[in-house]
DNA sequence: AGCCGATCTGGGAGCGCTCCCAGGTGTGGC
DNA sequence: GCCACACCTGGGAGCGCTCCCAGATCGGCT
């Protein structure tokens, strides 16, 4: 009684036994890599399975293991913002990718708006994921602090908003990167630094912030109001640019908190009349690969490798799915400087 | 993989029924908005479904609708193009919002190399995801024709590889955007315009180096020997304009045809100390709103909004879910032309 | 009154899978 | 010869949900 043709039927694994001539529990065991499986048994099984095109129904499976191979990406963010954000692309695909090498699929969340929220916590809840990596980079962002009440494992990428301790985090070394950026500027005798400085409603470019602060005081060189704030958008760049040229026309050098601010402020330096690095040297912070290169003349910039930050997530994740009680620590990647022609 | 220690029991809808006084039948049929369900009887389990925090399980749930509420969007391309294609990205962050907002989750899929392939295949055929939208761009993609096998309702963001029709296809109107571009050049006074193709390999670029070639012939102009081929690359854009340079340094236009192309050839131009709009202008394709208008001086270009393309993709999938025999068509999307500094 | 259809309810079956347990077979040790 | 202990197998139960069906209730008609 072979299946007609055109039979719309997908094989259960009850077909799939009965074609080997097994019993269900015994083509399970095969399929799974169980122990006590005889070879003879499992290659039939197996063989039957091709022969049939045979895939097990995940529903089915996971209703009951309570498992269903698949871990979220949160990304918190306002979709605007993201537009801008080529970083945030960066951490999707490797994302993806992290995720696919150990087996696991990814399913992305956006939670921009407050309703986002609950139905973030709700999807999240829902049992349709394993385990969650959270990039919700905003001080004020409810989201973290409820998404620490959930029974779900989660890992952060860059500090959870609110909470200090409890939660694992992997995130950059922020104040590190601006450091080496302001070395690498005095080291070039550039003596009049300033800073175009990220949102500081969140932690990184707070961090950048001060590691540019703290590099400036230790070479003896003055930081007083050489620091401008913008918003990580190329308009934002530009502005803070020109804000700065009209404070502090003398300015030779600028350390930039994002690539997109950096295109913004080297339109301005461009139109001000400004050479670039002979009289304004510029170094910048992210090193997004589509980028950083690609400008006129290409950045030197901070690099972050988002697929290294994700990779590690990704490891403490899957320790966390067996083992719920690892104890959560913060744990924080190296960052270097990638010099190109801007400075 | 049997339940995680220490893992709280998540309230069933037997517990949500019980608390309301009703039954599970009742209670399902209250919480799906089923008819036949007394006001009085709903209210009582939407409160007790509060109450307990109860969320479905999707599982359960879709072993038995055979629906999983998910999407896939595929992406076939290697892994390396992705990287410098800001386009596909602005297709990502459609999908979920277009998905999104008809309550349907998204599941990205890349599928770079051959072996992919039949991950791909197996994942969808697996019953994870109701539908798919793919994005297989190459003629030369197996992935099309495999697919198109599969039980699952499919559509095509751009033409499907090897395949002409029974299909749905929602593509842009290359060879029309190339048109606007090239007329755009014309009535501004250009007499001696180049492009730089993209890849010969895809039926986009093809159709766009086409649309170049007759509005040219149209308008009395010979394109003899003004085309270069590049890899949509910045590198690739940057090599073709020298190469046009060194054959024609009397050109004074050049239609790109793509925005990261576009990138290379300004830098070259700029090398090469022509001015631009002044020398020679440049209009690309995509608009891409990261790059495009960052550039210095910002690009016109040919304006396809990925959000639309997916959001008719939506369309059509959600009406192939329920009506299996929906006539398989070819859609094509109208483009504009953003006009700025460059042209 | 009586009847019929519309409205509402609860229980049973079953989706396809994994896990548990009872049982069967073979091998070695006393 | 018998027991102990591996190895291997099949059937039953049940995960949490939706759907079907039979039955109960309540009008509004004739």
């Amino acid at each position: 009684m072979g299946p007609r043709a055109g039979d719309e039927e997908r094989p259960t694994l009850e077909d799939v036994a009965a074609f080997a001539g097994v019993s269900r529990s015994t083509a399970s065991r095969a399929l799974n890599d169980d122990a006590y499986v005889s070879a003879a048994a499992r290659e039939k099984v197996l063989a039957a399975a091709r022969d049939l095109g045979y895939s097990p129904n995940q529903a089915a499976r996971s209703l009951v293991t309570r498992r269903t191979g698949a871990i979220a990406v949160v990304l918190s963010e306002p979709e605007a913002r993201l537009l801008d954000d080529p970083y945030r692309t960066a951490v999707m695909r490797a994302g993806y990718r992290e995720l696919a090498d150990v087996g696991r699929q990814m399913v992305l969340i956006f939670s921009d708006t407050r309703e986002d929220l609950s139905k973030t916590v709700r999807f999240l809840e829902g049992g349709h994921v394993d385990g969650a990596l959270v990039f919700a980079p905003h001080r004020a962002d409810p989201l973290p602090k409820a998404l620490r009440l959930l029974r779900i494992p989660i890992v952060f990428g860059g500090q959870a908003a609110g909470i200090r301790r409890g939660v694992h985090v992997v995130d950059f070394d922020n104040e590190g990167g601006a450091r080496l950026a302001v070395q690498h500027l005095v080291a070039a005798g550039r003596r009049r630094i300033a800073t175009i400085a990220g949102p500081q409603d969140q932690s990184a470019p707070i961090d950048r912030l001060a590691g540019w602060r703290k590099t400036l005081l230790d070479a003896g060189l003055d930081p007083a109001e050489l620091a401008e704030e913008a918003d990580f958008t190329l308009a934002g760049g530009a502005n803070a640019m020109s804000a700065l040229l009209a404070k502090h026309p003398d300015l030779d050098a600028v350390f930039v908190a994002s690539d997109m601010m950096a295109v913004g402020a080297l339109r301005t330096l461009d139109a001000a009349g400004r050479r670039i690095p002979d009289d304004v040297a510029v170094v910048s912070f992210d090193d997004n690969a589509t980028l950083a290169p690609a400008m006129d003349p290409p950045l030197t910039s901070v690099h972050q490798d988002p697929r290294e930050q994700v990779h590690a997530m990704v490891e403490i994740l899957l320790r966390l799915l067996d083992d719920q009680d690892l104890k959560p620590r913060q744990h924080v990647l190296p960052v270097s400087l990638a010099v190109r022609a801007s400075s």
